[in-house]
DNA sequence: CACATCCATAACCGGAGGTTATCGATGCAT
DNA sequence: ATGCATCGATAACCTCCGGTTATGGATGTG
C-alpha cells in the first residue's frame, strides 16, 4: 500500500494532540480535512486507529502500533532527502544557507567573502527561513547551515557557532505615545500587546515576547506573524509592540516605525548552526571556518 | 518535503530499468504519466535525478543518492504497515491467509478445522492473491501467511511448509484437436500457444509454461492472465493451452474446458508460506501447527 | 531512406484534498 | 435547568493533480 508522508505527519499530530481540532490547527488545515484524511488512512489500512469520543481521539492498539513505527519512516525519508540535496549541492557547487531576517548583519558580507576566498568555484545561496518553522529547512537538508538567533526550536539537534551578540530594543508604531521617550524600560511595556511568532516555536517565541523578564506577568498577543514583512506591517499598524535586535533599526528602518533602546532585557545572540544529523562535508567545514574567522576579527 | 511512496516506487522502477517506457509498462501506467511524475519529483527536490538521452534515462549524482536511500524508506513503511495489520488482527482476532486459486485443495478444510480447535475464538479469512504479484500481500502484512504453489517470486524471503504434491496436467479448450487423446505427452504441446502469468513473476511464470522441460525451445504466449477467471476464459476461448495442477480438473471443471493427464512434466507442490521478516506470533504458530498436522495425516 | 525507439508535449477527464458552513452530542458553568 | 463551549461528523463546493490518449521531435538502425 502507498502512503503520502503528509498523511503520516497528520496522523502523528492527531496521535500527539489527542484532539482533531487542535491537531488541525497545528497542521494549518481545517478540521474537516483532517477528519477525512484520518478516516482515509484507516480505510486504506483496514484498521481502526482511533477511538472517537466527546473528549477527543484516543489511539487503539493498531493506532499505537502505527505511532511507534512512523518515526522510522519519516526519518528514513528525511535522510534520503538530505542525501539528495547534499549530492546536488556537490554537483552544482552551491552551498545553501538559511537566515532569519537580517542574518548575521554586517558580518554577513565578511563571512561570504572569506568563504569565497576558500572556495572560489562555489556559490552561496541565502534562503530566508520562516519564523513559523525556522529549523525545518535544516532538518530536510534544504539548507546545509543557517544563521539563527538563539534560542530556536530543536536547537539541541544542531551544532552552534556564536557569531555576535547585540542588545535588544523595542519596535513600535511611530505615532505610539511611548515613542516620545528616547529610552524605555522593559517594565513600561508590560501591558502593551505584543507581536509574536507562532505558538509552535516555543522558546523562540518566548524569548521575543520577553517572557523571561516578565516574572510570570501574562502577555497580551496583538498579532502573530511569520515573516518580517507581516511583522513590520503589524507594528506599523499599531497591533502591538515588538522586541527586536538593535540591528533591525538599520536593516528594517521605516518612517512609520520607531525603534527605541530598551533596558532591563537580555541581549540577542546570532549563531551559525548546522544539524548534528548531517554527515559533515568539507565545504561546510570551510564555510564554518570562514564564519569563525569573520566572527573573531572585529 | 512530503512524498508519496508511490512516487518513490516509480523512481526506483525508472532507475532500475534505465528507460521510461519500460518502467511505465512495468508499473502499469502510461509513459507520459511517468514522465510527469518523475519530473515532479525532480522539481520538488530541486535536483536533476536523471540524465535524459535518446538511449534512456541515466542516474545523475543526486539520482544515485536517492536510489541508495530509497529502500530504507519503503522498508520502514512496510514494517509500519505490517505492525498495524498485526495489531489489528490481534485486536479483532482475525487471521488473514492468502491463497492462489484452489489453495490447498481438499486439505484446506482439514487445516481450518484443526486451527479452529486450537483457537476457537479466532476467525480465518482467506484472501485470493493475484498471479501478477502473488507475494505482495505477504510483504505488506495484508495476509500473515499464504497457500502458494512453488516456486513463486521472492520465495527466498519466506519460510515454507510443504503440504502436498500433485501431478500437473494440461488444460485446453474442449474442442481442441488434442483433447481427443486421453493422455498427452508434454513434447506434443511444444508448438501450442500457452496462457501465461505476467512476465514480472519470473520463476513462477517459467514453471507454468513448463520452461524447464522445453530444453530451450521458444514458447508462444497466447495470452497473459492474472486471475483464474481470465485464465479459464482464455483457455475456453482457444487462446492457448495451459499447464494446471491435477486438482484444477475438480475445482475448475467447465464444459468448455478439457483437462488431460500429462507425462514428461514434473509435479506441482503446494506449501504454506509466511514471511521471514515478520515477527512470528503465537496465532500464526498455531496455524502452522494445524497445517502441519493436516498435511501429515493422509 | 524508411522505420523503430525513446522522451516530451498537449488536451482532456475524474478524483482527491482542501475550503466554509453547519449539525448533533456532550460536558461545564452560571 | 439553561446556555455556552468544545469536539467530531457531514455536506456542498472548488481546485489541482494523476491518470489517460494522441502526437511530435530527435536519434540510431536495417
Amino acid at each position: 500500500m502507498d502512503v503520502d508522508t503528509r498523511l503520516l505527519r497528520y496522523f502523528r499530530a492527531v496521535a500527539e494532540e489527542g484532539n482533531l481540532t487542535k491537531a488541525a490547527a497545528r497542521l494549518y488545515i481545517s478540521q474537516p480535512a483532517l477528519t477525512k484524511q484520518i478516516r482515509q488512512l484507516e480505510d486504506q489500512l483496514g484498521a481502526t486507529l482511533f477511538e472517537r469520543s466527546r473528549s477527543g481521539m484516543a489511539l487503539t492498539g493498531p493506532g499505537s502500533a502505527l505511532a511507534e513505527s512512523i518515526d522510522a519512516v519519516l526519518d528514513a525519508w528525511d535522510r534520503a532527502e538530505r542525501a539528495v540535496r547534499a549530492a546536488d549541492a556537490e554537483a552544482s557547487k552551491v552551498l545553501r544557507v538559511g537566515f532569519l531576517a537580517s542574518a548575521a548583519n554586517e558580518k554577513t558580507q565578511a563571512i561570504l567573502a572569506a568563504f569565497r576566498k576558500r572556495r572560489p568555484d562555489w556559490r552561496v545561496e541565502l534562503r530566508q527561513a520562516s519564523w513559523g518553522a525556522p529549523a525545518a529547512a535544516l532538518a530536510s537538508g534544504e539548507v546545509v547551515a543557517a544563521f539563527m538567533r538563539l534560542p530556536f526550536p530543536n536547537q539541541e539537534d544542531c551544532h552552534l557557532l556564536e557569531l555576535l551578540t547585540e542588545p535588544r530594543c523595542v519596535a513600535m508604531a511611530a505615532n505610539h505615545p511611548l515613542a516620545q521617550q528616547e529610552t524605555l524600560r522593559f517594565e513600561d511595556l508590560l501591558d502593551e500587546p505584543v507581536i509574536a511568532a507562532p505558538g509552535a516555536t516555543g522558546a523562540f517565541r518566548d524569548h521575543w515576547i520577553g517572557a523571561e523578564a516578565r516574572g510570570g506577568r501574562p502577555v497580551k498577543i496583538g498579532a502573530v506573524t511569520e515573516h518580517p514583512d507581516d511583522w513590520l506591517t503589524a507594528i506599523a499598524n499599531g497591533d502591538g509592540i515588538a522586541l527586536a535586535p538593535e540591528s533591525a533599526a538599520r536593516y528594517y528602518a521605516r518612517p512609520d516605525i520607531a525603534y527605541r533602546p530598551l533596558t532591563g532585557i537580555t541581549p540577542s545572540t546570532v549563531a551559525l548552526v548546522w544539524p548534528k544529523a548531517a554527515r559533515p562535508t568539507s565545504v561546510l567545514g570551510d564555510f564554518i571556518a570562514a564564519a569563525r574567522e569573520a566572527a573573531d576579527r572585529r
